[in-house]
DNA sequence: CAGCTTCATAGCAAAACGCTATACAAGGGA
DNA sequence: TCCCTTGTATAGCGTTTTGCTATGAAGCTG
């Protein structure tokens, strides 16, 4: 006993406008239409739907529980134009983001709170990961961006990378570290102390092997790693060890003081911070409209960034 | 943007099935067919709803949230056809009972939930009505069978009218009533204490009327009126009140041992209680089937009753 | 790269759907 | 009671949709 899907919503709609004309107007159909449908729907039901012979068109009980059915479908029906809508505009969907976790942790995870009242039928997914699953994952639609520190040289085709931030690495330490009395920082004073190595896999990791070797360190004196950007932190705020931080990290945490910056230059990667997208494949307006949002507050952010790093770091 | 929900369904069931072709034969349709009805609605979405050139047909997120929709349709669709399927055979849907109050209260109510257990996915809406909105709702169709007592003369034409029981009424009172302690009880006994008066309207009403003429009272001695079944007996429990009750209703209470009968035979109404249906209109089975279950559950309680009646009260 | 599987397209017939015009039936008022 | 208004059903017709079979194209797999 398969019934037409269509036929319900117009009985649904006949009930609910209380008449067969209300009903065929409130679908954009004339009474006519309505009424065959309503025919052909009772004599596949085989059953009585209506009162015969009854002004105000009187439903029967059965004619009441397929009109609950009709209804739902209506309304599925209203809910999935509404999602192609909001699809479209970018008010509506699905946006899946995947990152490097320092960063995520740090500023994007922040970001994503701002966009969400802004958008707040947008879901966000946020993943992490590292260049290489980034790529995959973007080349098997699974994220519609990825957020990743890259060089420009590494940028492959069919891909595409906005800049929101440069690239820009500092040693950071506990607010209270013995480091921070010195006038002048050597690079040797920095090899007396311990050191937090970033995830594996971690753009941070190469940088943190270059840093070690222009500061004469041989062998890594590593004493933490693997942890999330928390656990970090919380290492970090207990132990008078080092790590090597986009600066854009100690940044985000300048208000809660657990963690700055040793003012001590290190070499910098020929690396920018930014989001990378497939040229082709599907869009999503919603992650479209989330990238923006994350560049325009970037764009805001900068300049800020690195007066705070001039005036708290550098006593410029 | 309105979408073809047909269109939807299919997607739902490509996805959930993992292929054009398996979704396409969960339908009963071929696979061109589906193919087709994914290709119409793609292009009017306008955004693509599958990653293109991916063998095990990956959906976009845009395609999930559709297909999310199409299942709420198929889920619909289903629940209609098995409401009419139940409905067909019985088991499912509404059974609107109209009813004479104390009859109702003391042996339909409890018919009721018996067959609930037999189908437990038939609603049952009670209401309580006399003869004439009976008829009436009825005629409206606002229930689908009454349960009254008439007498065969009273049938008017486009009824039909199923016994479940022979109508006999008894004076009730409490077990432990002064009257009780007499031998042999006069007409006069029963003059001299105070009667309960049935719900207006009720068909008891007027058989109280009757009994009270035969005793040779002239003027009621009313105390009390207007109760339910519940209420009447409370009343009666508490008082040495007297009350007309048909003898089923007082024999639905033996359990109790609230109030019994007193052993006075008096002028029986021409009356039979039983179901009261359209010969017209729409049937639901479902009332049907109840209607079955009422009237084999008296068959089978009639002797039962006859049997109490003559144990008890007679003493045979 | 050959073969298998899976999806897309073509072409055609039947059914469904929509419309306008019109007939019919039920209530309401004179 | 009769007629008029209002609302529903039917007729007839053209267009669109939906289904099918046959066949082509594109990924995946060994």
């Amino acid at each position: 006993m398969k019934l037409n899907e269509r036929h319900l919503m117009q009985l649904a709609a006949v009930l609910d406008a209380g008449g067969v004309s209300e009903g065929a107007a409130m679908l954009g159909l004339t009474q006519p239409a309505v009424s065959r449908s309503l025919a052909m729907l009772e004599a596949r039901v085989g059953e009585p739907l209506f009162l015969k012979g009854r002004r105000p068109l009187q439903a029967t009980p059965l004619g009441f529980q397929l009109a609950a059915q009709g209804r739902t479908i209506i309304t599925a029906s209203r809910k999935a134009s509404d999602a192609v809508q909001g699809f479209m505009k970018g008010t509506k969907g699905v946006v899946r983001v995947g990152g490097v976790p320092f960063f995520m942790d740090a500023m994007i995870s922040r970001m994503i709170g701002e966009f969400q009242k802004l958008e707040p039928e947008v879901t966000v997914q946020q993943s992490y990961m590292n260049l290489p699953e980034m790529v995959a994952a973007l080349e098997s639609n699974q994220i519609d961006l990825g957020i990743v520190p890259i060089g420009v040289l590494d940028l492959g085709p069919g891909f595409e990378f906005t800049e929101i931030l440069p690239g820009r690495n500092v040693v950071a330490c506990r607010p209270d570290h013995p480091l921070l009395r010195n006038r002048r920082l050597r690079a040797h004073d920095l090899t007396s102390f311990p050191w937090v190595a970033p995830l594996p896999g971690s753009p941070l990791m190469s940088d943190l092997q270059m840093i070690l070797m222009s500061i004469g360190m041989s062998d890594l004196n590593i004493r933490y790693s693997g942890g999330s950007l928390m656990s970090v932190i919380n290492f970090l705020a207990e132990t008078d060890a080092l790590a090597v931080l986009p600066f854009s990290v100690v940044f985000a945490q300048r208000r809660e003081n657990r963690v700055t910056v040793l003012p001590y230059e290190i070499p910098q990667p020929s690396r920018s911070l930014g989001i990378l997208r497939r040229v082709s494949g599907p869009r999503s307006p919603a992650a479209e409209r989330f990238a923006g949002h994350v560049t325009t507050a970037f764009e805001n952010l900068k300049h800020i960034i690195k007066r705070h790093e001039n005036a708290v770091v550098w006593g410029r």
